[in-house]
DNA sequence: ACAACTTCTCTACGCTGTAGACTTTACCTG
DNA sequence: CAGGTAAAGTCTACAGCGTAGAGAAGTTGT
């Protein structure tokens, strides 16, 4: 149910997804759906959830650098090949106290959390790291996402396009990038501030021993 | 008038925010709100726009990374001050093209490019350092609402109740850290992931001459 | 005073999530 | 196999939503 509840997300937008359109999708009566799930909050839940079991951690992995980085490369993809749930991803836990989660968001938090004491890091520390990567994961994201052009017609002069729109008076810098701006390389970008925070993290907070 | 829809949202939620709401609100009929928004989304573009507004950034100081710290610092509170609106700030860009958003939302991007620039980066460099720099500020204040607990109830106690619901087993890490999770200071840890995102940046790019 | 134009109001339509009563199906027990 | 119990599915209905389109009221220019 949930996978059908993905594919209406990912192929029609968010707001495509009602209890209506689902059910006509499953050949099933709309109030069928309420046995699965409590709401249809608790369904965009379900599919946050979904999504987010794609994305594999290996706690015992000792190189937690080499781990993170994997991660986060493995998570910007999983949200390029699933923009529509996005907005779930980093809107639906606004609204929910973190203990009451389900748990399969809150699964890749508690993984990654032991993987950085397993690697070595005193808790208080390991929690501080990961908010660090993880803020700056799902922030670089958002904002490649919002550069991303969805649509279907030519990228670079529809933005140009847009782009022209802006008062040149106001707007000069963001005009003259305009060209820069159409070829983005979020990996190479992703990658680049990883490394950057990373190291940073381990100069700070007391490294790791990393001998096992 | 959007100070109107923007006390509702602060006050009753985004959801709250219906045409027929804000119609009561003014005292008008819900229909007259369509001569000033052509749509219930232009109209929350409008709430976000008139949010953002709130930030101030001056193009013309020289220490670049002194302003970016200052405005983070500036955005981190304004966020936590209407954070209702925070998933406008973070969504809404997400199904508008770069170039077709209103300018409200796009000048702080044009703003701190023009800081960078002004400072002394090469213009390619400028957008490097911003998009690293927005997409951490970005994460860190959804990751920072998203602990925030909004409850009127007792705080501590609700999130220790919170995470208790967790299986043991499967969440002992997260389940260890509760009272570390309780108190959470979010402009320490902001201000230096800035610092090791700053100083990483500086290091790496061409840095700036900073000679007036 | 009349006309043109803007602004506001009213009604109505198709859509949404979901409560509550009802019917059908599945299964387990004697 | 028969009968009862629980689960799963269906139907109808309601209040609320955004908004199209026609009309009323008010304002301004000549």
């Amino acid at each position: 149910m949930l996978s059908a509840a993905l594919r209406i997300v990912d192929t029609e937008g968010l707001d495509a997804l009602t209890m209506r359109r689902l059910g006509q999708e499953l050949g099933r009566d709309p109030m069928s759906l309420y046995r699965y799930a409590a709401n249809r909050a608790a369904l965009l839940d379900g599919v946050n959830e979904l999504v987010l079991n794609e994305l594999a951690i290996f706690p015992e992995d000792r190189d937690w650098q080499a781990q993170l980085r994997r991660i986060a490369h493995d998570l910007r993809l999983l949200a390029l090949s699933h923009p529509n749930v996005v907005p779930l991803l980093v809107t639906r836990p606004l609204s929910t106290p973190l203990g009451l989660r389900p748990l399969g968001i809150l699964r890749p938090l508690e993984q990654i959390l032991s993987l950085l004491i397993d690697a070595g890091f005193p808790a208080e520390d390991a929690l501080h790291v990961y908010r660090a990567y993880y803020g700056f994961l799902y922030g670089h994201i958002l904002n490649e996402l919002q550069e991303f052009i969805v649509d279907p017609e030519e990228n670079e002069a529809l933005l140009r396009l847009g782009l022209h729109r802006l008062p040149p008076k106001e707007f000069p810098r963001l005009r003259a990038l305009a060209p820069v701006l159409a070829d983005y390389d979020g990996a190479a970008e992703l990658d680049q501030g990883i490394s950057i925070l990373l190291s940073g993290l381990a100069a700070q907070l007391s490294p790791p021993p990393a001998t096992p």
